[in-house]
DNA sequence: TCCAATTCGTTCGTCTGACTAACGTTTGAC
DNA sequence: GTCAAACGTTAGTCAGACGAACGAATTGGA
């Protein structure tokens, strides 16, 4: 058996017993958001994959198409890759052809990425693929929760993320 | 409904919308979910390592207070912690003297994973710490908001675990 | 005008987390 | 008694987040 000192445990369940009652992991935002998050990726990746791309091209590419052709520095603060992963993205981008990166004449420390006429044509397909993810994902959710869901998420993203 | 904010989407108008509004990448729910969620785990992550804590100490620490002790593999099912990775979180928690695991007498392939008055004492930490995370990362939204948004997580991540 | 600080793209490397494969031991079903 | 499955474990892959540093180009200030 355990050899003496007889610590009362009362400190520890006093808080948690009655107070908040069973399944406090299961209610935890926190992790909520973690396990919505793995969940979603996952069919976000396995997606993308069956077209040979990856979830940043996605980001990619619809900001090229948003804000036209930009540098590598403003791609990412924009979809928030960071500049030394962006030069793998746009690398996989470029040998598909869907995107071209050419030195900036006004500014010679840049690059211009600009996206090309296949790589418009592939980002119709992915959104797409993209919609159908969405469905599977937000799947149990009405279209009225999925607006209030996608409105909460904003809300916070966009707190976070205005420093930069 | 969306009642109130009676201008909500105001950034389709500027852009040629033929295939879609702008902004489709801001409000593309498994992006926002994907950044929400990182923002909130680097948090958690960051205030847990002052008290030498990673995230799923917790939630191992959490399931043994909730359901008692158990075997590797029921803990697994129920944190979601894949059982290859168990095995070093486990390592790590009796390290640290919170958990204990020995063989189980009655099926020697199982260990029985339990939890110890400094376990006990610990996790009591952790959710104060996890509380003030909660609030860091839930900032910009009401009470009623949270619970929203906790109750629309609840019902994607419900939906999408049922197979185990 | 010249020098210092800054920006940009890039390379390299670290760290964590999700996930698979395989293996020996143990158990239960047949 | 045999065989399939469950269990814990080891090892390893892969992607993503993130930091450090560096050369080339640019900008701003003395």
């Amino acid at each position: 058996m355990v050899g003496g000192t007889p610590h009362d445990v009362s400190v520890a369940t006093a808080l948690s017993d009655k107070t908040m009652g069973a399944g406090r992991l299961r209610r935890l935002p926190t992790r909520l958001l973690s396990l919505a998050a793995i969940d979603s990726d996952r069919r976000v990746n396995e997606k993308l994959a069956t077209v040979d791309a990856r979830r940043w091209h996605y980001a990619v590419l619809a900001t090229l198409e948003e804000f036209g052709p930009q540098s590598q520095a403003e791609l990412s603060s924009r979809t928030g890759i960071y500049r030394s992963d962006l030069v793998t993205v746009i690398n996989e981008l470029v040998d598909r052809s869907l995107v071209e990166r050419a030195p900036d004449s006004t500014d010679r420390r840049r690059n211009l990425v600009t996206l090309t006429a296949p790589g418009r044509r592939h980002l119709v397909k992915l959104d797409a693929l993209l919609a159908e993810v969405e469905n599977e994902v937000l799947a149990p959710l009405s279209p009225a929760q999925r607006e209030q869901l996608t409105r909460l998420l904003t809300v916070l993203v966009d707190h976070h993320s205005r420093q930069m």
